[in-house]
DNA sequence: AGTACCACCTGACGGC
DNA sequence: TGCCGTCAGGTGGTAC
């Protein structure tokens, strides 16, 4: 389920393997997941190019290229990539796949078709299109506590939209409010300024945790609900059962206990 | 500006 | 064995 944390490790894998180095042939799969542009195109953009940078937005990465040009890809919930040295066919369900001049490929995964490829002259115009607020770990405290505060529905669904802060899914907008000990239902008018920024403090500290995880390996802390998505698992803080509701379709854990309504 | 519901897609799992 | 419903969950469209 690849979130802020997991984009961050795609991101530093694409950097640490297929920077600067010629893009001899490209094999693009895939039609429908492509936005804006056809196969062979994206296919004939990219041979010939080189990866030269990568900027990660909310659960977008972008690759940019020389000369100018950038890669945008979106993972949706199974995608992933895949830096390796043919020895015969590529993993299953790869979706896009790139050779580079040392002989090694970069394969772009997804098993359920949910991810998006484009080719993106303008990645700033690209995001503003897209409706995607500051990405999760830039953006600035006032700003949060201003434009979460000024929400009306459930916190839980305002901070899961991409329009508020850009990164969060469906698990670490549970830790987060876990964390942070608020109710998933609450609506942000109900919630003082201090809360609103001790929340953001906790976002923060809870996505470098799991960045850490998602890069380098690594546990979770003990306290975290992160590995206990299931009904009636006991809260790491009180053992009480989590309870788990439906929010905007979505599975909810929370404590009932540790986040009162 | 919200929410509900549906769709995209694939695979795992439980019940019968 | 196999068929069926449900779930996982990111995103976008539509109807209310």
């Amino acid at each position: 389920m690849p979130e802020l944390p997991d984009l961050e490790g795609f991101r530093t894998y694409l950097a640490a393997t297929s920077l600067h180095r010629e893009i001899v042939a490209a094999d693009v799969r895939t039609r429908w997941m492509l936005e804006g542009i056809s196969p062979k195109r994206l296919q004939r953009e990219l041979t010939g190019r080189s990866f030269e940078s990568t900027h990660r937005h909310g659960k977008w990465l972008f690759v940019g290229t020389r000369p100018p040009g950038n890669l945008a890809l979106h993972f949706g919930m199974t995608g992933h990539l895949e830096y390796y040295k043919p020895n015969g066919g590529a993993p299953e369900h790869t979706r896009m796949l790139l050779d580079f001049d040392n002989g090694y490929r970069l394969a772009y995964v997804c098993q359920r078709k949910l991810g998006h490829l484009a080719w993106v002259e303008d990645v700033e115009r690209f995001c503003e299109e897209k409706n995607l607020g500051p990405d999760a770990m830039r953006v600035e405290r006032k700003r949060f506590v201003e434009d979460l505060g000024g929400r009306r529905g459930r916190i839980k669904a305002a901070l899961m939209g991409q329009h508020v802060v850009a990164g969060l899914g469906n698990v670490w907008v549970d830790e987060a409010l876990f964390q942070t000990g608020i109710h998933p239902l609450a609506t942000p008018k109900q919630l003082d300024r201090q809360t609103l920024e001790r929340l953001y403090r906790v976002m923060r500290r809870v996505l470098r945790v799991a960045i850490r995880e998602a890069v380098h390996g690594g546990r979770y802390p003990s306290g975290y609900i992160r590995g206990r998505r299931g009904e009636g698992e006991p809260c790491p803080r009180c053992d009480q059962p989590l309870e788990r509701i439906k929010i905007n379709q979505r599975s909810t854990y929370f404590c009932p206990q540790c986040q009162p309504e």
